[in-house]
DNA sequence: GCATTACGATGAACTGTTTCATTGAAGAGA
DNA sequence: TCTCTTCAATGAAACAGTTCATCGTAATGC
């Protein structure tokens, strides 16, 4: 039916292995007959059968990108599978996307693996993203195929060396937000996550970090409301109004609770940034409100850029660990911010619900 | 290196045929034999080669998802692709995700197609989503490789058989949308959207159905000020306040151009819904402000489980043309619309910028 | 003029699985 | 007892490439 390299061989009146050869590009092969071969090729609409190759060459150009405990798709997946597939194509790989469920209790051989490594021979390197458990990577390691972390929300509870993994810098993002905030001159600031999450966790060290520093009082709101984050946002500026601690700004572990807070603070009266100042964590979302949410933010793509050439690199010499990958954040400063006057100058910096 | 069927079989001591026939289950196999068998790949934790699986029959359990056209990864398409990856999953297929940039100008013979296309038998066949043209699609065809179309992003100029495609119903959705407005009350309604790009363009033909039938002036505005919808919603609202036009009511050709016009109301002291309803298109992000707004809801996972559902399909049988698949919409009623009092009862009904 | 080397091209072996024609054994019927 | 049928299992062919040892030829060196 389709057209083989066997074809190509006796159109061009050449022995197939040089055919072959001249497909992947041989030195030694005479011009004037690559030149014929080419013909051939071309003349025949010749394209090499990709099954028989990587059959024959026990390698496949895939790499699977497994997103794990994930129901709906967050931007910042979205994103990393995107630089995941741009380095990828880059590479002459393809991406192959799984999404994998299952809860951190099940014992290694309960584990009802994704398909992909089911069988043997699909993808020879597996990206490991979403929220990821020991169990997990135990039966992978156990398979004995190769993979790569994104280790911010791998949670653990022994330790691991850092090796085959990519993390963004969530602790220094969050430090460097709440340091921000305390050079605006804002000290009574209140940290809003639920801390049953890990990534909400880490976040929340950052803050205390900075808080400390500056021998501020921190304020934590980690109430574990809704599984919305953005309901969380929302009831944990309740929580935080009815209180009626006196603050002057808001970090919010990530933007959909910073979303959340924002609506409320504006129910009852409160502008941003003008009676509060609002950090949020991600910064995923193209603009969605005026003034523009100030925010960490997490360069995504390259956070799979970065999977990606690891997992390549994987694909190549597979026992060998490499180095984690640190990817800094950056502070995006929009609108939902302002400078507080020194002490003193202004009467009124706390507000509460009226 | 890896245990293969050989092994398998001389573990056994039965030949390697036999032990074919009981992975995959073939019926005259003997009971006693089999259990043999299945012993032995347990003890030797046999996995079948999906390498030489694939090339012996001529066969690749692998869908590729093509986005094309699409720089940033929209909601609706990252949830296409979970419904996509779903439904393959429990058909035991693969889905191979691929991005793909091209020009509506480029000659077929031009156009560098995705490497996923140009060797052959990765995919059996091909899923074409984001914004297509007629020249990929005829290089497709050319390539003789199945495919199965997203059609609602899919601009030609002439006609084409209604098969091998999933639509959701946008003409309908938007109809709807603007009938619901109608029976609230509101006369003086704006339909905001880039007629440059298709999609608005569909919207905008079911808002002028719906006019035209309750004999209602059409009001569009239809500026294309910015590629970013936010801001094109934004913009566009401006200018509307700016027309001195009166109005009660905004239907706004996505979600995005929605949030932008809301917050032009908001910052010209408008309220929503007291003093203007909105309706927006698209229902792909999860709540982000109260009240949660009023919109037309694409069932995305839906379509992408159908283009799946007929990708598998085509694998099977590659020729045969399958009918088109029309997705309903939904309105989803929310808290950014409110009646208008029958006529006379209220003195103002239109609103001006201040 | 002969041996050596280098270069190009060849053809066979090999990859792991499925498939199918063939064989062998057992059982049934005459 | 012999033939015919049925059921199971076998072993070899086929798939489409890559790879490698081998071979022929021509060029080079002495």
């Amino acid at each position: 039916m389709a057209v083989t390299i066997k074809d190509v061989a006796a159109r061009a009146g050449v022995a197939l292995g040089t055919v072959s050869r001249v497909i992947n590009g041989y030195p030694d092969v005479n011009p004037r007959l690559r030149e014929h071969v080419e013909k051939a090729i071309r003349e025949l609409n010749y394209r090499p059968n990709a099954r028989a190759q990587s059959f024959v060459r026990d390698a496949s150009p895939i790499i699977s990108y497994i997103l794990s405990n994930r129901n709906f798709f967050h931007p910042i997946h979205s994103r990393i599978l995107q630089g995941v597939e741009e380095y990828c194509e880059e590479a002459g790989f393809f991406v192959l996307y799984t999404k994998f469920q299952y809860t951190a209790g099940t014992e290694v051989s309960e584990l009802r693996l994704p398909r992909v490594l089911q069988s043997h021979g699909i993808a020879d390197c597996v990206i490991l993203a979403g929220t990821n458990y020991e169990n997990f990577l135990d039966a992978v390691e156990e398979l004995g195929v190769p993979y790569v972390l994104l280790a911010n929300n791998f949670v653990t509870a022994g330790k691991r060396d850092p090796v085959d993994q990519v993390r963004f810098d969530e602790l220094n993002g969050a430090y460097e937000a709440t340091n921000y905030l305390v050079h605006l001159g804002h000290e009574r600031i209140w940290y809003i996550g639920d801390l049953a999450l890990p990534w909400f966790r880490v976040r929340c060290e950052g803050y205390l970090k900075a808080m400390k520093e500056h021998k501020l009082e921190p304020l934590v709101q980690t109430a574990s409301l809704s599984d919305d984050p953005f309901t969380n946002g929302h009831d944990s500026m309740e929580m935080i109004l009815e209180s009626k601690e006196p603050f002057t700004a808001i970090f919010a572990g990530n933007d959909d609770m910073a979303y959340g807070a924002w609506e409320t603070l504006r129910h009852h009266g409160l502008d941003v940034p003008h009676d509060v100042s609002l950090v949020g964590f991600g910064g995923q979302y193209r603009p969605l409100k005026i003034p523009q949410l100030t925010t960490v933010r997490v360069d995504s793509e390259e956070v799979g850029w970065q999977l990606a050439k690891m997992a390549v690199q994987k694909t190549k010499s597979p026992r060998q660990k490499l180095p984690e990958v640190l990817i800094p954040t950056t502070l995006e400063k929009h609108g939902t911010c302002r400078p507080l006057l020194p002490k003193g100058a202004e009467a009124k910096l706390t507000h509460l619900p009226h």
